[in-house]
DNA sequence: CGTATTTGACCCGCGC
DNA sequence: GCGCGGGTCAAATACG
């Protein structure tokens, strides 16, 4: 997920929590003859090694202070970003349920009980066992549906979206609004395991694969069950996705399979963007992508440069 | 030889 | 009723 590319990473390091927000960023701009007659500067004989311990210990402080805040701003952010994440996906449920037209199934899917798992927003666990449900030929039954994005790499021409579930494929059909051939898959990891997935790449960008699943799971995720018995968790981590997309309906992940090293076992039919693993994948996720941009580094280099000239600078 | 994939035929809903 | 298009079936084929 490249949250910088969304999410200003420029934070002014050099405003000084602690001491109320002024930016003193004006303040470490040294002329630059200044600077370096500063860091030659010679230790004086009279400070003392207390003195100094004192002061870096204190300055030690205060960056840990500083670092704390840092912490809760990026939990704010993600609290945020969450609650963001929630508004948006009302807002696509209550589209959906508009705009997803109550097309009939066949006659003999609709006689299928496995089609009454009934959730329009395909984030709900929930899975009722009523058979009433499917007696209601004219009731809107559908199965849970999510789409997934997931990027691959442009060359590979294979519809496969490794989620960590098993897959038959069972047909393919080239489509009318998408040249690209849609590639129809049956869960075969349990026999009476309902879930189907379609997938066909993105008409606007040929290295997404568009995958659409349908129905829940009845069985428990293969990797889910090897991350039980094992000690794997980046393979539990692979589930989560890198990055939400705004399509044009339904709950929706992209996981970019390109860079993930783990991309045998993403799981993305069923994100939840809750879990704490999820929150402090997300956490780890943002961090790393802070620690990755330039701007950032720079301006925590230029913040703590700072700090170590004005600290010398009480010194004199 | 067993299993997975391919692919043309078929089914079914929908719009005209 | 008919044609179109999406979805599924199942025989043929490929593969380990």
């Amino acid at each position: 997920m490249d949250y910088s590319s969304w999410v200003d990473t420029s934070l002014d390091l050099n405003s000084k929590p602690l001491r109320g927000h002024e930016v003193l960023l004006e303040k470490f701009r040294l002329p630059k003859e200044e600077e370096a007659s500063f860091v030659e500067r010679p230790r004086k004989n009279n400070v003392s090694v207390k003195e100094e311990t004192g002061a870096l210990v204190e300055e030690l402080n205060r960056i840990s202070a500083e670092n704390k805040k840092l912490t809760e701003m990026l939990t704010v952010m993600c609290e945020n970003y969450n609650a963001l994440k929630s508004q948006f996906m009302d807002y696509v449920s209550k589209n959906r349920e508009i705009e997803v037209a109550p097309s009939k199934k066949r006659k003999s899917e609709s006689s299928n009980n496995n089609d009454n798992n009934i959730t329009m927003n395909g984030n709900s666990e929930s899975s009722s066992t009523d058979e009433e449900s499917c007696k209601r030929p004219k009731e809107v039954v559908k199965a849970k549906i999510s789409r997934v994005y997931v990027r691959t790499e442009a060359a590979d021409t294979s519809l496969v979206v490794k989620d960590g579930y098993q897959w038959r494929k069972y047909g393919q059909k080239v489509t009318r609004d998408n040249p690209c051939p849609r590639a129809y898959f049956k869960c075969s990891f349990a026999p009476s395991c309902p879930v189907k997935k379609k997938v066909q790449r993105s008409v606007e960008d040929q290295s997404v694969l568009v995958a659409t699943y349908e129905g829940e799971h009845n069985h428990s995720h293969p990797t889910q069950m090897e991350a039980t018995s094992g000690s794997n968790r980046s393979l539990a981590l692979g589930s989560v996705p890198c990055s939400t997309s705004f399509p044009s309906s339904g709950p929706t992940v992209t996981l970019d399979l390109t860079k993930s090293k783990s991309s045998t076992d993403a799981k993305s039919s069923a994100p939840r963007m809750d879990a704490p693993e999820v929150r402090q994948f997300l956490v780890e996720q943002m961090a790393s992508s802070l620690t990755k941009d330039p701007k950032f580094t720079a301006a925590l280099a230029a913040a703590i440069s700072g700090k170590v000239f004005e600290q010398n600078l009480t010194e004199k």
